[in-house]
DNA sequence: ACCTGAACACCGTTCAAGT
DNA sequence: ACCTGAACACCGTTCAAGT
């Protein structure tokens, strides 16, 4: 919890004083944080430009929404209900849970400023929560529940995570040297068979990629918590 | 490349001259910068405190290694040849790709600093791309090749990098308010079983959740690459 | 209660200048 | 060739002071 800011305190807003820059609403400066950083990139968000953008002082942020994780959990939180909006298609279970990873995917992918900030604070459990608890859900209807639901969810969305990490790369601001064509042109042809060395060179279709793993994924779990004793893979 | 720094002249040392810190070699630079990290932690490599360690100005970094990406790529080449010395063991390719991928894993976590470091700067690709030539070898031994072979590859190291994700968060430097025990923990009783709120308060166990994870993806993808035209999972 | 101004302790980077 | 000193344009955060 945050220690004075105004935005611990429930009390009314009250009338319009004698402030010279009156009203200013805790949302109003969520609004404006959300705008900049969908605008301009998660590193825009800075105090000042913040303040600046609403014609205040840097002060009055600290005042009303505390320092900058606040803020930035602040915005989290809204993005976050945004993105539990989802109409659940799909007719088994299995379906269902892959559609939720997907809509996870594409939602992060999406708003990928958001998500890169959410990273930065490690606060992609707050971001994700809504979602999570609608595919533990759908787990429970696939007789998954306790400790195996837990470690079906927590796979699955560390599989996505992982999709994310690369899906959310900008091929243009990473170093030229370090990017995979480059890395992978180089491999000798003794150590592997151009055929896969040139295949490296180019990046996966993710989309495809994901729905195929998410599948071998789901497939095992859901495998598994109705076959507990059953030995992995034969 | 960078411009115009020592580190891409190729002339020798040369005598040591008349300079009052003579000698200073752009790799002394980077094993500085290395310790620093490691001791310290990604954040605490600033150009003003490395210079203090190394007795001389933040000028002088500059005009031997370049800036600070410059700098963090040099030190990320170094950690990943260290990481690539992996004695491989598994009877069967399959056991040897998950091998590859634990130690990934592993040895990520063991350089949790540098792990971070080198995500900052989206150099994950140069990190780990040795190990994932091993891993291309020994999925070519399992019939695995080109854009089959790229797929499966990508499918596997995406997975380690979400697992890495969750796995490197420190639950100390967390705000209590996102952390996963707390969000589960206020989900109300209708909606789902305690038995599987109470789970998803604890944290998975990562390593052997991993293997399983891997083996799954692992044996799809094999699976798929021995019969190409088989519908996926019946 | 709400907001400002000034300051503190940092950053990365550049550029002219020294030897 | 190698290194310094000073400066520029930024950061997050705090604190006394105003109305």
């Amino acid at each position: 919890m945050a220690t004075t800011t105004r935005a611990a305190s429930t009390t009314a807003p009250a009338a319009t004083g004698t402030g010279r820059r009156a009203g200013l609403e805790p949302s109003e400066i969520v609004d404006a944080a959300l705008a900049l950083v969908e605008e301009h990139g998660a590193e825009a968000l800075t105090m000042r430009r913040l303040a600046a953008d609403l014609g205040v002082t840097t002060t009055t942020i600290y005042w009303h929404v505390g320092n900058r994780d606040d803020l930035v959990l602040a915005i989290i939180e809204r993005v976050s209900e945004q993105q539990a909006q989802l109409e659940l298609s799909g007719d088994d279970p299995v379906e269902r849970i892959v559609a939720i990873a997907t809509h996870v995917f594409r939602s992060a992918l999406e708003r990928r400023h958001v998500t890169s900030l959410a990273h930065q604070v490690g606060a992609t459990s707050l971001l994700e929560l809504p979602l999570e608890r609608t595919m533990a859900v759908e787990l429970d209807a696939a007789g998954v529940r306790g400790e195996s639901a837990r470690d079906a969810m927590r796979a699955i969305m560390m599989c996505v995570a992982g999709f994310l990490v690369v899906g959310m790369r900008r091929p243009t601001d990473i170093d030229p040297r370090v990017r995979s064509d480059a890395l992978w042109a180089a491999v000798p042809e003794d150590e592997l068979p151009a055929e896969t060395t040139t295949a490296m060179g180019v990046p996966a279709d993710l989309p495809v990629l994901l729905d195929t793993t998410l599948r071998a994924i789901v497939a095992d779990v859901i495998d598994r918590a109705s076959n507990p004793t059953k030995e992995p893979h034969g």
